[in-house]
RNA sequence: GAGUCGUUAGCUCAGUCGGUAGAGCAUCUGACUUUUAAUCAGAGGGUCGACGGUUCAAGCCCGUCACGACUCACCA
């Protein structure tokens, strides 16, 4: 045990001592928050507000102290702020100066008192009474960088969200960004919806499964990785509108755009075709970034984006054209396109058809070209096994993806609501998954059934939220929006033996 | 999975050629009745990620391991 967590524990024995229980306070009655005074006394003049002595009560975990004799300042931080407190000795009177004298940075404290300007102009509460709320045992990280080692910002969140007031926000915003985009889609009259995680069969998207076990049933599971299928379910159920905001879990690495668990929004509109969902997805984007920005321009890591004007919208093969000129409109053999893919550098592998190859080259040459919101869309239907083909030209899909920067935000189509066409590609998918794709789909015979019952047309979304967050953001790591990232377990520093040994002594003497 | 880098006081970081471990903040003691990373004087605080090796001597050199970050591959 360190220096100051001795010190700290000493001065947890010194206030129960003095009859004060650093854990007994069950309430505070707080009547103002850092933002109400802002909006209250902000713009008051100083002689005025300090004539007037409004009072209030307020409280927070105090992050900085600065004495001064028999006078002492200090930031108290509530969940909207910072609150500058100002306490007298000569006001507040001994034993009470003493506890604040004695409080640590970290400890939490409410304050009786009134609302004062200081001579630089600062709205401080002077206080009458420190009420002592609650002890902090463990120092806190350093007040001026703040959390730096990034394991522990991720490992020990609480500490991150303490001291670095940026990430702090950036978890508001999170949650703001997800109510918009809610807003936005509940005015449009979906319906939001609960879907299971645990699957019977993995589906709707291409991924490793996590597996796991039921005990009662006996039988194997799998955390669902898309929420695909079951809402489309619901589209068959005439529930015409849903949509689901969740986790999705996929079995593969972690990297700074990718974590094991993400949340996922689908939603399912019927009658609508994929050039309506262009204009959701754009709707959406647009809802969630109101939440940063007035204008729709935003800065992601250095480039300046605007994601208010209208979307480019450009065909897959168009655009692979554009950069490349080569001319996938042309029909073409599986040797042809092989021996352009290899000739351009790309990888074959042994399941792929025309259609594997054509994405390939839009991932290789064209995917990191894009900067400015774009909708690509056609996709080729080999890779596209849920979507429905294009009326003019079956080689491709009414599918599109939207990309910024670079990154994939979302994937959409038209979707494919034709039972013995949906069986057919199920069975294309079996046939990669044989030939060594294993993150082929899986044939979902119930979901076939539900087809047959009859699906309308149906303009299907979706879009990653924590690439969204990043994005609007501006966050460099996929883990820097979430909470508590997967991190592989490291050993939790125990409680050391001289707090326990304490503890042994403390529990005799009662 | 591969490569590169990192791990030193509670926090942020230095550490030269291999020769008794350093700073700022924080902590403790004292001074100070409007401070803003308060100031001034003094003091205490270290399993240098872990284990092993080389050496008279290792924070530093070598090896193994742990955890993390970045890049690449796979994926959203």
């Amino acid at each position: 045990m360190n220096d100051q967590l001795r010190v700290r524990r000493q001065k947890l024995e010194e206030l129960r001592d003095k009859g004060i229980e650093p854990y007994g306070a069950r309430k505070f009655d707080r009547q103002d928050l850092a933002s109400t005074l802002e909006k209250k006394y902000g713009k008051d003049d100083k002689e005025e507000l300090n004539n007037d002595m409004p009072k209030t009560k307020i409280a927070g975990r105090m992050l900085a102290k600065r004495g001064k004799g028999k006078v002492g300042f200090a930031d108290l931080y509530d969940r909207t702020g910072k609150i500058q407190i100002y306490v007298r000795k000569d006001i507040v009177g001994d034993d009470n100066y003493k506890i604040f004298k004695k409080s640590d940075i970290g400890d939490f404290l409410g304050i009786d008192g009134e609302v004062m300007k200081t001579d630089t102009g600062e709205l401080t509460i002077r206080a009458h009474h420190v009420t002592f709320l609650a002890k902090a045992l463990r120092p806190l990280p350093d007040k001026y960088h703040g959390l730096k080692d990034v394991e522990q910002i991720y490992r020990q969140r609480y500490l991150d969200l303490i001291t670095n007031r940026k990430s702090y926000m950036r978890f508001v915003h999170r949650t703001q960004i997800i109510q918009a985009i809610r807003d936005y889609l509940n005015n449009r009259h979906f319906l939001e919806v609960e879907t299971p995680v645990l699957h019977n069969i993995p589906g709707g998207a291409e991924a490793r499964p996590f597996k796991t076990h039921h005990n009662a049933l006996d039988i194997d599971l799998y955390m669902r990785i898309a929420l695909e299928l079951p809402l489309k379910r619901l589209i068959v159920g005439d529930m015409e509108r849903v949509y689901e905001i969740g986790r999705v879990f996929r079995n593969e690495g972690l990297d700074t755009q990718h974590n094991p668990e993400f949340t996922e929004l689908e939603s399912y509109a019927a009658y609508w075709d994929f050039h309506d969902v262009m204009d959701e997805a754009e709707g959406i984007i647009r809802a969630a970034a109101k939440v940063v920005t007035d204008d729709g321009k935003i800065t992601y890591q250095g480039t300046q984006i605007d994601l208010g004007k209208p979307f480019r919208r450009v065909h897959m093969v168009d655009l692979i054209k554009e950069k490349t000129g080569i001319d996938f409109w042309k029909p073409m053999s599986l040797e042809e396109a092989t021996k352009i893919a290899e000739d351009h550098d790309i990888k074959v592998e042994k399941f792929w058809k025309v259609g594997h190859i054509i994405n390939a080259f839009f991932e290789k040459y064209c995917q990191d070209t894009i900067v400015d919101p774009t909708f690509v869309y056609g996709h080729p239907v080999e890779v596209s096994p849920l979507a429905k083909k294009n009326a003019d030209d079956p080689r491709f899909t009414d599918r599109f993806e939207i990309y910024i920067m670079g990154e994939e935000y979302g994937n959409a189509f038209s979707e494919l609501n034709d039972p013995d066409d949906q069986r057919a590609r199920f069975e294309a998918q079996m046939e990669e998954r044989a030939a060594g794709n294993d993150e082929a789909d899986l044939i979902d015979e119930d979901y076939l059934r539900a087809m047959e019952y009859g699906m309308p047309p149906t303009g299907g979304l979706g879009i990653g939220i924590d690439r969204l967050v990043m994005l609007l953001t501006d966050a460099p790591a996929i883990r820097d929006v979430l909470l508590f990232p997967t991190m592989r377990p490291k050993k939790v520093e125990g409680v050391d033996e001289e707090v326990k040994e304490d503890l042994k002594k403390k529990n005799k003497k009662n």
